[in-house]
RNA sequence: GGGCAAGUGGCGGAAUUGGUAUACGCGCUGGUCUUAGAAACCAGUGCCGCAAGGCUUAAGAGUUCGAGUCUCUUCUUGCCCA
């Protein structure tokens, strides 16, 4: 077998590649982008998927003719570089710059068509100054505010999380349990356009319903109405905000947070600062809220109800009301809310139905849980037999009427805290007077640059500690000023990357208008589900944020398609010990049975989890490249599984996709020495037929992302070349044809493709092999049922009539004894699909 | 607790969207070649059955000439929100 040296090859093309433009003058234009990675170290699997995917999209739309944007760039900004800095003594910007080379190097051995010319990195200042710009204008705009509120605090990281970092409790990336604390922020004030960002998703037909979803619950739209309850010793008014104004005759109870403006009358009380105290332990989420006791502080206030008279409702101050939502305040109606229910039954208050449970046939006023079904209105006066959805319209109409209150629309999604208290990331444009006044950095004096001495094991704030770096001058009043010390958060650089990587050389402002005019939006977008949520929603807040500056823009969303792909997984191994073991450090002796190679000690195999550092179970993507080649593991990790979901990486599994590219080299090599034999022309039809049938499959499974199946296409095209490489075809039609499937696995081997056609003398590697409408076959296979059940397939021409079918299958199918003595009661003909006849019993 | 997905051989997964279930790959079994191994090649591989044939898409029901696909119930798993 003639054998290749897919090393060899790859480095010959690669030096190609890396020169490779996928842009050309003619064409419709096509925007590629892959989320681009953070710079750690070394590329991962993770990556490995993610690019390839990408690249076999860009590579297809090139081939058919599009004018393609292929960049890539680093999200260069973050907190590991710090960490690293500290352990080994270099500088983060060292760390970074020396990491990107390391991971450029590796991306270009996978053979990526990636204009490297557009190359960007977040860190770089000609990138963060144009950053600061965007947050001068967004400033101007209103778009940006400063806040004291309470924050999420990592005591790990030392810094501020936004609610989107925080997840079950802890920090995202430290895992530790997020505090609470009361800090001075700066705000994207992203509520703004919280209507745009809900109803704009319905237009994003190209991103996955899954992720629309996700958004959509993460924003949260809620109606209802505030209502104003009168204090009974005092002229103030308590503003609550409900969804359920419907159950306002059930309310037993008012609940206030903690840091409602009310309790700054409470705050001398010793009692109440310990409340305050323990309430704080609680935590932020609305996970913890829920989880949480529910524990209160009564107040000797009371509240006159709006619509029953004479009753008087009690104020409680409760850990489960927070100041961020609504107003701070609700009113509790334990029958219809579980927190509620939990609440009243600690502190003895009252619980009256007002919604009655039709489905349930206890009558009883005795409830063991909240009930926030549907049903009819009960002890509720004029509400009284309504249901829910129409008893909210006529009370809200009520509220309003009389004045106690106003309709309202709430959102769970809240502005989107920025600053972080941390060196390596962009530094925040803005200087305080010393008259109090807080105002941008002029302009011209961007970038405000990092500075490049800083002592990171300084306690707090590495800038603020900084001898001199926060001092500065106003340049307009030449008045003294301190800079801000705090830095951006780094989902900041990743939302706007999209739209300097249309000219990411442009000096005079963060993008090229025009530029951004063709290009934008992004034609596909892919990267992995975990960004459903921050990334995806800080970036399209960005770009309307970008609109409103310029119109003339005309950009609403930033990613026109998205696609989602799923993880790359391996089994997990552990040592007698319990220490976790690379995949590497572990030998199969049989089927599940794995020794450790260094003492032949016993190995336990665990499930197969998405790979992580943290449990060893990570495959080098660079020694697989190595030992196979990119083609293969390319090939490899398409084949497996669908992209959206997770792939289980197996090396038997890259084996034989090496095995297979071999064959493909091997099947090149006999077709190129192939003697012409004896033709038959209608061999030669049948055999373009065939080519012809796989254009139209390739097209069709690239274009739905289904490329694992592409894959066995060719699987099944190579074994019917092989099958025929001896049958009456002429050379001419084999090599033809041979050279058509190269051109379609062009996205999914670009190096062996390549390779192959210089082989035959085929130098045209840019044009996509068109489909022959007329050349489509004329024969077809029919089912032949009896009562449903198939018990015979005929090959018959295509749009054969039900008669001239009949006549074949009573002649010769081996349907005929299952319809022989049987009356056949009726037929179902679909036309080239089936024929099912039902015969009588 | 709520919402959304999904359940097909030993494994990863196909199935033209209601019309031939198990494509393709891995693994496994047998064979050829080889001193041997590896590679390569050939054959087989859902289950029951010698065969004819029958059964089979988590379980159960329903609609239909026909259901992996649609509807309902149950179970299981995953994800997101709580």
């Amino acid at each position: 077998m003639e054998r290749v040296n897919f090393l060899a090859i790859e480095k010959k093309w690669q030096k190609k590649f890396s020169k490779f433009k996928l842009s050309k003058p003619k064409g419709k234009k096509f925007y590629c982008l892959e989320m681009f990675p953070y710079p750690s170290g070394k590329i991962h699997m993770g990556h490995v998927r993610n690019y390839t995917i990408g690249d076999v999209i860009a590579r297809y739309k090139y081939l058919n003719g599009f004018n393609v944007l292929h960049p890539m760039g680093w999200d260069a900004f973050g907190l590991p570089a710090e960490n690293a800095s500290k352990q080994n003594n270099l500088h983060p910007k060292e760390w970074t710059y020396k990491n990107i080379e390391t991971m450029k190097n590796q991306l270009k051995l996978l053979g990526l068509s990636i204009d490297w010319d557009l190359e960007i990195a977040t860190c770089d200042k000609e990138y963060y100054k144009h950053q600061q710009e965007i947050f001068i204008d967004f400033y101007n705009q209103g778009l940006v505010s400063r806040k004291e509120t309470y924050v999420n605090w990592d005591p790990v990281e030392n810094t501020v999380l936004a609610n989107e970092q925080v997840i079950n409790g802890r920090g995202w990336r430290s895992n530790a349990i997020v505090q609470r604390k009361k800090l001075s922020q700066w705000f994207f004030n992203i509520t703004k356009f919280s209507n745009e960002l809900l109803n704009d998703l319905e237009k994003l037909e190209g991103w996955p319903d899954k992720v629309k979803l996700m958004q959509k619950n993460w924003i949260g739209k809620s109606f209802g109405c505030e209502i104003n309850f009168q204090l009974t010793n005092s002229p103030n008014k308590i503003k609550v905000f409900t969804t359920r104004p419907d159950t306002i005759y059930g309310a037993s109870f008012l609940a206030l947070s903690v840091d409602h403006p009310l309790s700054k009358d409470f705050l001398k009380i010793n009692n109440f600062q310990k409340f305050k105290d323990e309430c704080s332990k609680t935590g932020t989420t609305e996970e913890a809220l829920a989880n949480a006791e529910k524990i209160g502080y009564k107040t000797e206030l009371f509240v006159n109800h709006p619509f029953i008279r004479n009753k008087k409702i009690p104020v409680y101050f409760a850990n489960f009301v927070l100041m961020d939502y609504g107003s701070g305040a609700i009113f509790g109606c334990p029958a219809h809310d579980q927190r509620d229910f939990d609440f009243a039954k600690k502190y003895n208050l009252d619980i009256t139905r007002v919604v009655s449970d039709e489905t349930s046939k206890e009558k009883d006023n005795n409830l063991l849980e909240a009930y926030v079904g549907d049903g009819k209105m009960i002890n509720s006066e004029f509400l009284n037999g309504l249901s829910v959805k129409d008893a909210k319209e006529k009370i809200i109409k009520e509220i309003v009427a009389k004045r106690f209150g106003e309709k309202k629309t709430l959102f769970r999604l809240k502005d989107w805290g920025i600053s972080r208290q941390r060196y390596w990331g962009c530094p925040i444009p803005m200087i305080y007077l010393e008259d109090g006044t807080i105002i941008p950095v002029d302009k011209s004096e961007l970038p405000v640059e990092l500075p490049e001495n800083i002592d990171l094991n300084s306690k707090g704030n590495p800038l603020d500690s900084h001898p001199n770096w926060k001092h500065t001058k106003d340049k307009k009043s030449g008045k003294k000023a301190i800079r801000e010390t705090d830095t951006l958060d780094t989902f900041v650089d990743s939302s706007w990357y999209f739209l300097r990587f249309c000219s990411p050389n442009h000096k005079p402002s963060p993008f090229d208008k025009e530029k951004v005019k063709y290009w934008m939006p992004v034609d596909q977008y892919i990267g992995g589900i975990e960004h459903a949520i921050l990334h995806l929603l800080y970036s399209r807040f960005f770009t309307k944020g970008i609109n409103r500056l310029d119109k003339d823009i005309n950009l609403n969303e930033p990613f026109k398609n998205l696609f989602t792909q799923g993880m790359v997984c391996h089994e997990t191994y552990k040592d007698n010990k319990g220490n976790w073991l690379y995949p590497n450090e572990v030998s199969k002796v049989e089927a599940n049975k794995f020794i450790k190679k260094i003492d032949k000690t016993k190995v336990i195999v665990g499930p197969s989890e998405s790979m992580s550092k943290s449990k060893k179970n990570t495959i080098d993507p660079e020694t697989m490249i190595n030992q196979y080649g990119a083609d293969a593991v390319r090939w490899f990790i398409l084949s497996d599984s669908p992209p959206e979901k997770d792939v289980q990486w197996s090396d038997t599994g890259v084996l034989s996709a090496n095995k297979f590219l071999q064959k493909i080299w091997n099947l090149n090599h006999q077709i190129s020495i192939r003697k012409d034999i004896k033709r038959n022309e209608k061999l030669d039809k049948e055999f373009e037929l065939k080519i012809n049938g796989l254009i139209v499959k390739i097209d069709e499974s690239i274009e739905k992302f289904r490329f694992n199946v592409s894959i066995a296409h060719f699987y099944e095209m190579y074994s019917f070349f092989k099958d025929n490489l001896n049958s009456e075809i002429s050379n001419k039609i084999i090599k033809e044809n041979f050279i058509k499937m190269i051109k379609l696995m062009i996205p999914f081997t670009p190096h062996l493709s390549h390779e192959c056609l210089e082989f035959l003398s085929c130098y045209d590697f840019n044009d996509w092999p068109s489909i022959d409408r007329k050349n489509i076959l004329d024969e077809i296979s029919l089912a032949v049922q009896v009562n449903g059940k198939t018990k015979d397939v005929i090959n018959i021409k295509k749009d054969m009539d039900e008669k001239s079918i009949n006549k074949i299958i009573y002649q010769s199918s081996k349907a005929k004894k299952h319809l022989d003595q049987k009356k056949v009661v009726r037929t179902i003909f679909v036309k080239n699909k089936i024929i099912n006849y039902i015969v009588a019993k």
